[in-house]
DNA sequence: TCCCATAATTAAAACGCTTTAATATGGCTA
DNA sequence: TAGCCATATTAAAGCGTTTTAATTATGGGA
């Protein structure tokens, strides 16, 4: 039924070991033996047995790609990214997504371990203080694994993300160059990471200048209800800004901020984060905080890509990737 | 290093058939046996290598997922949905995205038959006219498929999608009852089945209903400013109604009119399709069509799951899911 | 006690490839 | 001409399962 290696050798007229070390374009095999068995294979369509290939070299040549919420359009962009960045080499990615819950994430990395991924790139729900369990799984079983979207300085783990702190840190000096002095931050909960630097971020800057009033909120949630909601309802006065930690939510606090009968930018400015198609097609565009995606698509993969072939991988790939703030109407004052 | 069939039978002191047969749930194998064994291997965490089990066994165990555009909210939901529906099963989802290339797709499907798959599930890019060709390596391949959101009831392939037909002519049924006459549809490439069929059923409706000066638009894509920049320059006289093959269109559309001085829905209403954030999020509520996507993911999933089972598919999974008119604010006179 | 049917277990043959150590070939040198 | 060496090829031993046919218990009836 299918074609397989030794179907190849013998009609090439070689052993299956020339077939195959051919075919892996082995230099010890003469280069015009190689062209011919390749000549033949492909005149057979023949099409190597994936299991048997990664069950004779142990190597499973996939590598899984964890996600908290694929349905979020900034991790489909990351999804999709890996996946060009993958397409050229010989590995698989195999992707998946926890909605959000670190019970999920856990499981999915057992699984991805069980189906013997050779290494994971993993953007975590959470600060894996208490994920270091799968971390041990990991380690134990050899498989290389860096963050994606997230990094852990104090636990050392191989991480590679956009410098969130580095990108708030600009875009307050900005709107504090235009003059807003009194801010609040909408955030998502506390303890994870990517929330945290940017909360850093805000009060660091806050205590520098002496900032007084300014105030971070954690909300249960980062969709576009979750700050709507909270902007219909939260104190106002002396308020000059709110910030968002994504700009779906910035969305969500300008339409609950117009439902209050207030302006933006003339009464309050608005700004989010990671210059995303809602920064632009809100009715007032929206002041935003750019993240390269691509580019930490393309390191993390770099750097899998560089520890699944036992190349040294590049300490480069592992570098904060800088951010850009986008200036737009949203905080014209 | 690690642990195999071999040690786990050495532990319990039975072959390695036995543990095979009764961890593999053998009703041959007696229950106490089985038990046993289930408990030394669980003590001595043994995983069965997944490559080895799909060469012994014939079977990879994977289903491939193909998407036009995962970063497009509608697919990613679909991705996300198909993803938990086959978590329970014992088969793993590939996931991989054309990026609205049928090209790319005809590689990703290449691909998916080279790395064995055992069923494949496609969301086409385009009505698979020319496609057959992949069509024809899946039979030869005899890898069950199905298409997704999409439906091509002479080619006789197994389809599972929403009814945008009936979804569309209920939606103009509800606009033309609230008075609108003139309306125009804003919609994507030709010969694309999810557009055709909207498509269709506007004009079918106008040619019913007698209404002139109905037109519909095919923009080069349906992203958010490949309507806004249609309607900022379109030409608007005796129109009452735009409608639009997507909400984030529909959206796009609304802030053109509104940068023309137009109102919504005073001047003009406007509609979407889809039910997804960007209908909630607009300035003016959207009135849109629901389709139930899960419900889609779901059908989709079993059908491929009893194919490669070996069960006989369910035909009642290939039926199309009835969508539901969602009123808001955007038709509202 | 013996036999036989039945239940439970296992030996051994795949599965289709990779990889290593060994073999064959054919100059070239001494 | 024998001996070497470099180059090219191959035999054969895995890799860790599944699966089938064969073997070995088990126990109930004659």
């Amino acid at each position: 039924m299918h074609v397989k290696i030794t179907d190849v050798a013998e009609k090439a007229g070689v052993s299956i070991a020339t077939v195959s070390l051919a075919l892996n374009g082995n230099e010890k095999i003469n280069i015009r033996t190689r062209r011919h068995v390749a000549a033949v294979a492909k005149e057979m369509g023949y099409r190597p047995n994936p299991s048997a290939k990664r069950l004779a070299s142990r190597k499973s040549r996939q590598i899984g790609l964890v996600l908290p919420d694929i349905e979020n359009i900034y991790y489909a962009a990351l999804a999709q990214d890996t996946l060009n960045e993958l397409r050229m080499s010989d590995y698989a990615l195999i992707i998946s997504s926890s909605m959000n819950s670190r019970q999920m994430e856990r499981r999915i990395v057992s699984d991805m371990i069980g189906n013997q991924v050779e290494g994971l790139m993993i953007a975590p729900v959470e600060k894996p203080n208490d994920n270091i369990e799968y971390l041990d799984a990991l380690n134990d079983a050899g498989i290389p694994y860096v963050f994606v979207t997230a990094s852990y300085p104090d636990l050392e783990h191989p991480c590679v993300m956009c410098d969130l702190y580095g990108g708030m840190k600009q875009l307050l000096t900005r709107l504090y160059d235009r003059g807003l002095r009194r801010m609040a931050l909408l955030s998502g909960a506390q303890n994870v990471h990517c929330f945290d630097l940017r909360d850093g971020a805000f009060m660091d800057f806050c205590a520098e200048k002496g900032l007084e009033g300014c105030r971070v909120y954690h909300l249960d949630g980062i969709r576009y209800d979750d700050s709507f909601n909270h902007v219909q309802s939260m104190a106002l006065e002396g308020l000059d800004g709110i910030l968002c930690v994504n700009d779906m939510m910035a969305l969500g606090a300008i339409n609950a901020l117009k439902a209050r009968s207030l302006r933006v930018p003339e009464d309050i400015a608005v700004a989010g984060y990671d210059d995303s198609i809602f920064s632009r097609i809100s009715p007032v565009p929206i002041t935003t905080v750019r993240q390269d995606v691509r580019r930490m698509a393309v390191s993390a993969a770099s750097w899998m890509l560089d520890c699944v072939r036992g190349n040294a991988p590049d300490p480069e790939n592992l570098r904060l990737i800088p951010c850009e703030v986008q200036l737009r109407r949203s905080t014209e004052r």
